[in-house]
DNA sequence: CGAGTATTTGATGCAGTTCAACGCTCGTGG
DNA sequence: CCACGAGCGTTGAACTGCATCAAATACTCG
């Protein structure tokens, strides 16, 4: 960024903020006139249907953007649990539209940042749909641990992941008790181990293999 | 828009292109020079796994906006087929970026595009990860009338639909047999009957409630 | 008229859900 | 300092929605 740049930013970013674990920090079919950008800690989006079930859309990294939504469409149609404490940079949804008319750039990134959350999504999908517990939860942590090593959180072959069980079997459409048997055979069978909030990957390439992904092109996600 | 506007769309505008039902318009994995509007006819998008299965991510409606993730990522991350004759109005790759440079409105509207794609996304992915056979059929159902209507294809309870049994059950992540009788029942219990590519809804109400979706909202997807 | 494609229907089996119970850890209050 | 409850992980048992297998019907088209 250049100088110039880099004074825009700072009027569009409008603070920061901490939160704890826990915290909501946007809810579907608000009118949030905030937006966030993660700098540390991890959160949750979910959508919950109306008999109480929750489906988990994404699980939130570091460098993530929440809110888009609520700054082009005018509301959200999910909302963000802060799933441990949380450090956020604030931007003022009004600044959106600046940022289109000046900042050609920054709004193609942030484009560019919708349309790889749709190809996630997209993909999510194929395994929620197509796949059985095994290879869901195999495309589940081949995914993970790739955005881990995007953003330098892995040690080794293991990575902080701070979720309950219950938050994967959200994610990929399937109950407590059969995601913790599955988990389980992963175990015996030297896959990945995941327990106290660390992701332990013990074969990558069978994982990958039964995920049916090829090799992990890094990802990249451009900061908002 | 403004004279000068539609001049600025004329240019972007790299031509016109019909193609025939069963014309593969974009390929996963491709970097497509191109990209479009549908003016007519209807598709599928979706993905291939290396085994063949097949998750189909979304139904292709005119005024649908082909090709963004080769526009903005460089990259399909889905296939497109057409499944009726179709005429698509072309616009070239390379003209997106002065879009965002001279468009602020038009980029925004793209944006807007991949929001609204990405929120359909998401809710597909609720239905297919949370809910059973019959609502996620009711979901679907409620979903393409509502869009139809947003087009002005539907006549009163009915819209076309020219679809296969096999492209639903691909996009519900059922199995063709299962969604065969499960539209079977459907009939019977008087909610909706789809057949010779006519979909008519016989009991909104009842679909809706289904689904979990209150109220129809029209859904706004602007035209790029 | 035969081949290919789509829809329909019946029968069988299993992956995954649901129900239920138990252990562990941690925080809280008496 | 211990009792208690809440939250999470674990495990066993029984049930079921849906997949899979199989086959018949109907249509279209060259």
């Amino acid at each position: 960024m250049t100088a110039e740049e880099v004074a825009f930013m700072t009027r569009f970013k409008a603070g920061e903020l901490s939160v704890e674990a826990g915290t909501q920090l946007l809810m579907e079919g608000a009118n949030s006139p905030q937006l966030f950008t993660v700098l540390s800690g991890m959160g949750v989006r979910y959508k919950t249907l109306e008999d109480g079930r929750r489906q988990v859309l994404n699980f939130v990294f570091p460098g993530d953007f929440l809110g888009m939504q609520a700054g082009i469409m005018g509301e959200m149609s999910h909302s963000v649990d802060a799933t441990t404490d949380m450090s956020l940079c604030v931007f003022s949804r009004s600044e959106v539209w600046s940022l289109f008319k000046t900042r050609p750039e920054r709004a193609f990134d942030l484009t560019w940042v919708a349309a790889v959350e749709q190809n996630f999504l997209g993909e999510a999908l194929s395994a929620v749909g197509q796949m059985d517990a095994t290879q869901r939860i195999a495309w589940a942590f081949v995914r993970l641990f790739g955005r881990g090593q995007a953003v330098g959180m892995t040690e080794g072959h293991t990575m902080p992941l701070p979720f309950r069980q219950q938050d994967l079997a959200d994610s990929l459409g399937l109950s407590l008790v059969h995601t913790n048997k599955t988990l389980a055979r992963f175990r015996e069978r030297q896959l990945a181990s995941w327990a106290d909030g660390l992701l332990s990957i013990t074969d990558m390439r069978a994982l990958a293999e039964l995920a049916g992904i090829d090799h992990e092109a890094p990802e990249i996600r451009p900061l908002i």
